[in-house]
DNA sequence: TCTTAGTTTATTGTATGCAAAATAGAATGT
DNA sequence: ACATTCTATTTTGCATACAATAAACTAAGA
């Protein structure tokens, strides 16, 4: 990754040697269950073992990582059982997401639904798989925005980053990409309509299908 | 705090710091916008300042506590409006929570509830305010855990924790104490009567209250 | 050949030390 | 008297060093 050493982020260290990794686990570049080995990462990052260390505790705090005793830490990793736990509450939080969005939607909002889909197309279209995971994200990313709750935000962002790897699996192929854009234009619809229970309805039936297409591909 | 240094706790010092600062700020011991001093809490806990600093990393990425640039760490503190938003998404999952519940409820789960009602009306009647909240809070819990979803549980556990200290400013008589151990009947009462919708309306409503008397508080 | 005990090695977890930055305080000038 | 600048102290953030524990490997015995 390139932007391993050289981007300048704010903060220290340690937060950015955080915010980095999160990214990469989000777009499923480390893989569950991998061992992060913290000598490494120091090693990667040119830096010692200490901000490395505070990076881990805050990835592993938030359910990234685990860390198991004197063990090393782990990209974390579940069972289907525990995946199906981890979509189901992610399928109501997203689906209390769009319901909230659709009543307050600002046109400022609006706007950058609209934004990140056309960018999701034209990642879909260029066939670019990084580009359309990173433009996905920013899709739902802007619903949670939309909301106009910072913390309904986060928490649904933190869902997508645990489940990040899972799901980027499933885009391994162009078809899998355009027809992920292409299911984007109903939802977009049923939110911009500003009836909550068809928003919700909607992104209901987008979680459960995205669901379905990760169970397969894992 | 007598736990501080006597109970042999699982895991790492890290880990066992965290946890007793959770603990305490959930329940309102230590202030919002209070300032922590990284040696002060070394010297309290016995350790140096490696992993106490492990501890606040962890807190303040999981949100209970913010730090600013080479400012020190302090407790998380909201206005009213990110307050009105936190609970605003709190509501949201407490009430999908009550929903799930109600409809997976197994014999275990009730008994957990009763239990742990039983422990809120005695400690209420006993006027013991730390009693209380302890239980208030493991009521909740186990209608999280009801849910049979660990991580809705662990997500609306997260939530209670932020506004712990918020909220447990409103116990501050023994009214009050008595006043919120008998609305939790009614809440028993529909969880247990397995119709969803009747129980999510009704934690709706808890959640309502909650939140007039929590901003009332503060 | 398989099991088991001992040893070695690698890696985590903790302590200490140092440098950079911010705050507080003192001194000087207007 | 007030503002400003320089200094000093406190405190964070990082690096290094050390201790403790678990994994890996070796060797010996059944």
């Amino acid at each position: 990754m390139a932007r391993a050493l050289g981007e300048e982020q704010k903060g220290s260290a340690g937060q950015r040697i955080a915010a980095c990794l999160r990214e990469e686990i989000g777009a499923g570049e480390l893989r569950p269950g991998q061992r992060l080995d913290e000598e490494a990462l120091a090693a990667r990052f040119g830096a010692s073992r200490t901000p490395v260390r505070e990076a881990l505790s805050r990835l592993s705090a938030q359910g990234v990582l685990v860390q198991g005793a004197r063990r090393g830490v782990f990209v974390a990793q579940y069972s289907r059982e525990e995946l199906a736990q981890i979509f189901e509450a992610m399928h109501e939080i997203e689906t209390a997401c769009a319901r909230i969005a659709s009543q307050r939607l600002s046109l400022l909002a609006r706007s950058d639904i609209e934004d990140a889909q056309a960018a999701c197309v034209a990642a879909a279209q260029a066939g670019d798989r990084a580009a359309y995971l990173r433009a996905n994200e920013a899709f739902h990313l802007a619903i949670y925005k939309a909301t106009g709750n910072p913390f309904m935000a986060a928490i649904a962002s933190d869902f997508r980053r645990r489940t990040g790897p899972f799901r980027a699996k499933k885009f391994n192929s162009h078809k899998a990409l355009l027809a992920s854009a292409q299911s984007h234009w109903a939802l977009i619809e049923d939110i911009f309509s500003q009836d909550s229970a068809t928003a919700s309805k909607s992104m209901r039936a987008h979680m459960r299908a995205s669901f379905l297409e990760t169970l397969k591909a894992n």
